[in-house]
DNA sequence: GGCGGAAGCG
DNA sequence: CGCTTCCGCC
């Protein structure tokens, strides 16, 4: 019998949309050969239900850093099966899929403790952080498929597709950056942490997994533009596809930054990076939560009217750490995808290590300590403390090397391996980011404060800041 | 509950 | 490949 539940092609990929998209290793996509069969996968899935409020009374983090219980497995699994399609799915083949995950590293038990599962964000994070890996991410792609044939009204490919052209160049998602001539190989512009030494193994303390840091902003322009919520009616009917109003069918260039998204989701000291309203998500009554209402519906353009962010900031002050100014914030709101990577990583280096605590502590009942070995969950790769029976292959110390790190973690997938450092083109402008930096284009009906220019200059202030840093 | 093997599926 | 399904074992 065919399932007509809500299928991965009836919706925008959700993790494309909010997850840490290429913050999490390529071959948890499978992007490049056939974009239109990557599915969700569990984890994905699992940590989506983690960052959303609504799903805390059946899943939330609790414990250690990167550890979540499951509160309620039979809706976890139901919730799943709904996803994927697996009327028959509960608890214990979910947990056998898992349990598959330990091997990979992604997930390991904790002993002792029932339902409850950590996280191993050095692998699942830290990863082959490829930050600039834009036009080869999966988030691009994912738009591409998005764009070329998922959601629609009708839940018909044939008639998304036909909403709105497909961009330029398939596959890739080159045309949405200008990489410049020199654009690179595949993979020969992938950004390795070793670019990124605030991204080292001594990452400084976090104590917070991501749904600790606030909810990925839900607030009307990044709420999930699909409106997802198994819990609203009709969200999983089987009658009821969802309804993705015309409004929301915006060009990819309007979707979050994935890097934005991806810092919400990243251990603090990256998630507090973020605008405000990245970070602390919005405040917690937040209105218009995603509620059964598509909060961006209507046609309009929302993407480009961010909401004022939260008076209340919630980390520490980053905005004004980043010297983000009114202005700045215009562009921030307009050009996503741009700023989030000039913005965090400014704030990396001038910010970081302030405001390490979020002080909106959501749901008052769960305190977390920040004691916690969270430090170790990021920089030991043989973090799984409870399944190493067979480290046979990440026998890396904590001082490795980054470059060894990405590679050694990658190479547990079979070829993957990225080149050397040495065989990466070199920069082609001062700044080795500033090269890889998206440039994307603002629509059409962009307002002049908005406009192309106007992008450049802010991103030649994020150069120098960037210079700064680095010098 | 938790585990992992095995087979099967798309 | 990433599960799903089933199962026996602890």
């Amino acid at each position: 019998m065919d399932c007509n539940c809500v299928s991965d092609l009836l919706l925008p990929p959700v993790p494309a949309l909010w997850t840490p998209g290429f913050a999490f290793p390529d071959w948890a996509y499978k992007p490049e050969s056939s974009p239109g069969s990557r599915q969700i996968q569990l984890w994905h899935f699992i940590l989506e239900l983690l960052q959303k409020e609504e799903y805390q009374g059946v899943i939330a983090w609790q414990g250690d850093y990167g550890e979540f219980v499951i509160k309620d497995p039979d809706e976890v699994a139901r919730l799943w099966g709904i996803r994927k399609c697996k009327p028959h799915m509960n608890y214990d083949k979910l947990s056998r899929a898992l349990r598959y995950y330990y091997n990979k590293r992604i997930l390991h038990k904790t002993k002792g403790k029932r339902f409850t599962y950590k996280f191993n964000f050095s692998k699942v994070v830290l990863v082959n952080y490829p930050i600039l890996d834009m036009a080869n991410s999966p988030f691009f792609l994912a738009q591409n498929h998005f764009n070329g044939g998922s959601a629609a009204p009708d839940c018909s490919p044939e008639a998304i597709q036909s909403l709105f052209p497909r961009l330029p160049d398939t596959g890739r998602g080159t045309s949405l950056f200008d990489r410049g001539s020199t654009a690179p190989g595949p993979d020969g512009d992938k950004l390795r942490l070793d670019t990124f030494p605030f991204l080292s193994s001594g990452a400084p303390c976090y104590s917070k997994p991501p749904s600790l840091l606030g909810p990925y902003p839900r607030n009307p322009p990044f709420d999930y533009p699909w409106s997802f919520n198994p819990y609203l009616p009709g969200a999983f009917s089987l009658n009821n596809c969802p309804k993705l109003p015309p409004g929301s069918l915006y060009p990819s260039q309007f979707y979050p930054s994935p890097l934005q998204s991806s810092l919400s989701q990243l251990p603090h000291p990256f998630s507090s990076l973020l605008p405000p309203g990245e970070a602390a998500g919005g405040e917690r009554g937040a209105p218009g939560q995603t509620g059964g209402t598509n909060s961006t519906a209507g046609g309009q353009p929302a993407r480009l009217c961010l909401p004022p962010y939260p008076g209340s900031l919630s980390m520490g002050r980053t905005d004004i750490a980043n010297g983000v100014t009114l202005g700045e914030r215009e562009r921030v709101e307009a050009n996503p995808s741009s700023t989030g990577l000039g913005l965090s990583l400014g704030a990396v280096s001038l910010g970081a290590g302030t405001g390490q605590q979020s002080p909106t502590e959501r749901r008052g009942g769960v305190k977390q300590d920040l004691e916690s070995d969270s430090d170790l969950e990021i920089t030991d790769l043989s973090d799984c403390s409870s399944d190493n029976e067979n480290e046979h292959d990440f026998g890396i110390g904590k001082e490795s090397s980054l470059v060894s790190r990405s590679s050694l973690v990658l190479d547990g997938k079979k070829g993957s391996l990225l080149p050397p450092i040495a065989s990466l083109p070199p920069p082609v402008s001062p700044h080795p980011l500033k090269s890889l930096m998206p440039l994307t284009p603002p629509p059409p009906s962009l307002p002049p404060s908005l406009s192309p220019s106007m992008a450049l200059h802010d991103r030649h202030r994020e150069a120098e800041t960037l210079k700064m840093i680095h010098s």
